[in-house]
Parts: C-alpha cells; sequence; structure tokens
DNA sequence: TTCTCTGCAAAGACTTTGCAGTAGG
DNA sequence: CCTACTGCAAAGTCTTTGCAGAGAA
C-alpha cells in the first residue's frame, strides 16, 4: 500500500518510527473512507480489528498525519474535529447543513475564481482541503429551516 | 439602536424578555465590531461596564441571538467559536490562517459561482455569514508555512 | 541499545445544564 | 403575578499532557 510506504518515509525523514497503532489507524481511515472523527475512527479499530489502542494514541496520531498532510481536517457543525485521506479523494469542498450536520462534498472548479480573488487581493493561499462551507441542504431548506 | 429594537421584537414574538444582561451582551457586540470568542465578550462587559454577568448566560445569549440570526457565528483554527453581529457588516468570508490563526475578511461576489454551483448541483444554500476558509496567510505563506 | 511511542490517568479548555432565587412585562 | 432569566456550581464533551514502561530501528 504506496500511502503506508509514503507515511513510513515521511516518518523517517524526521527519525519517526511506523508503529503496529499507527498502521492500524491508518488503515481504519481507508476502511472508512469518509469524514470521521478521533471517536469514530477509534470506535472503528475496536470492532473490526483485535489490535487495542487508546483514543489518546488517535488523537496524536492523526495530528501527526495532518501535519504530514496525508489527512486533511475539517471542523463540522458540532465543533468536532474529522478526518480524512487527503490523497484518497479528488480535492472537493465539504458542504457542512448547519441543521442536521449531514457533510456533502461539492467540486472546486466553481471556486476558481474566489481561489484568485483571495491571492490576488489578500495574499491568502486557501487550503482546499480544509475547506469546509456552512448552509441548509436540500431536505432542511426543503423543511423550511 | 434599531438592533436592540429588532432583537427586542424578535423576543416578544416568543415571549422571551429583554433583560439588561442582554442589552449588555448586544452593546458589547457593537463596541467589539469584530469576531469574539464568548470569553472576550465577558472580559469586555468585565472591564468597560458596571454591570456583571456570568460566562454561562453569555453563551445563552450568544445562542439566543444566533437563533435570530443576529449574530453569525464561525470557528477559528483553535475551534473556538466566534461572534460577530451579522447586520452590521457587508457579507464577507472570513479568510483564517491555520498557521498563526488571524482571520481576514473577503468580498464574496467571486463567490458567486460557487454559490450557483452548490445550489444547482447539490440543492445547498450556501450561508455567507458562516463562511470561513482555511488556508495560508501573506506572512505565515512567505515565512515558508 | 537508544529513543520514540504507547497506555493510562489526569488535567485542560470550552461549553452546557440543573436549580433556586430574581426580575421583566 | 407569572414565568423566563440569571448566577452559581457542577457536570459534560472533546482534546491534550505527564509519565513510566513497551517496542521500533
Amino acid at each position: 500500500m504506496s500511502c503506508e510506504e509514503d507515511f513510513f518515509r515521511s516518518l523517517r525523514g524526521r527519525g519517526l518510527r511506523l508503529t503496529s497503532q499507527r498502521k492500524t489507524i491508518l488503515a481504519a481511515l481507508h476502511q472508512l473512507d469518509e469524514l470521521a472523527t478521533a471517536e469514530e475512527i477509534f470506535q472503528h479499530v475496536q470492532k473490526s480489528s483485535s489490535s487495542s489502542l487508546d483514543i489518546s494514541t488517535v488523537y496524536r496520531t492523526l495530528e501527526l498525519l495532518r501535519t504530514f498532510q496525508v489527512v486533511s481536517c475539517i471542523q463540522g457543525s458540532d465543533g468536532q474535529y474529522r478526518y480524512e485521506l487527503a490523497r484518497h479523494h479528488a480535492p472537493h469542498v465539504h458542504l457542512v447543513c448547519r441543521v442536521c450536520g449531514r457533510v456533502f462534498e461539492a467540486a472546486v472548479d466553481s471556486l476558481q475564481p474566489f481561489i484568485s480573488a483571495a491571492w490576488e487581493h489578500h495574499g491568502f493561499e486557501v487550503d482546499l482541503n480544509a475547506l469546509s462551507v456552512g448552509g441548509l441542504c436540500r431536505e432542511c431548506c426543503a423543511r423550511g429551516r
């Protein structure tokens, strides 16, 4: 799995180690294949794997994966951080419904004018991997808020 | 002040009351005139006003103001909620630097294509007041991350 | 062997909640 | 006078941290 090899190389580059817990968490991210909280990743490992690990290890590993840009991280409408594999998905934006909290994925091409404008007017480099947009989804909108 | 009158009317519509604490918090939001956390609003009142209130009252009032759309609310890079008066500002987007945490305001016109696309493809109604975009600011970008 | 990493437990930061007294309308 | 609101204190939720032992390289 090239993702694990990449991770291993990144770790070695800083004198860090590829432990079984880190492998397990990376595998869980592949299996979940969607935005997941640290708690959800933890639960998934508890159920699907014989390996045991601690929730604090999950947090520490996710932080590490984030610094290597292996995972991207957004905050849902409930304020929790949610993670997903960065390279596993085409670049996309998350549409987070402020009522039901569900997350939808939208393409990024229509954002190009905005990205250019942010760069030209503010020197700001928009991070597409961490982009989440609040609003109302179709159902909640129809339900009248 | 029309903002307070609006708030009063909204409250009356639901049989709720305009208390001195709610007036104080609304005034603080006007004085701060920028994104502020509950704690910052609380501190501001403690310093600048003779009225005393509890931090839990600040949270309860901000939640109330949010349901009436008097304030809008985003999450900064540190995960804290930050509030500002919704009508006091022209519609704008917050650019949140993932390194230094500073927040910049950007115009929304270049987002029009994206807003239209989200609506057409997903039936998703983007909420501009709650829109924050992560990335790297000019300084942190120049500093090489 | 050498350090990094882990599990555990505890603390931390921010936010919410239950309750009895206070005060708005 | 009614009942929503407040302050207080306590709990809740999510996340981080200190430390001694475990385990990669």
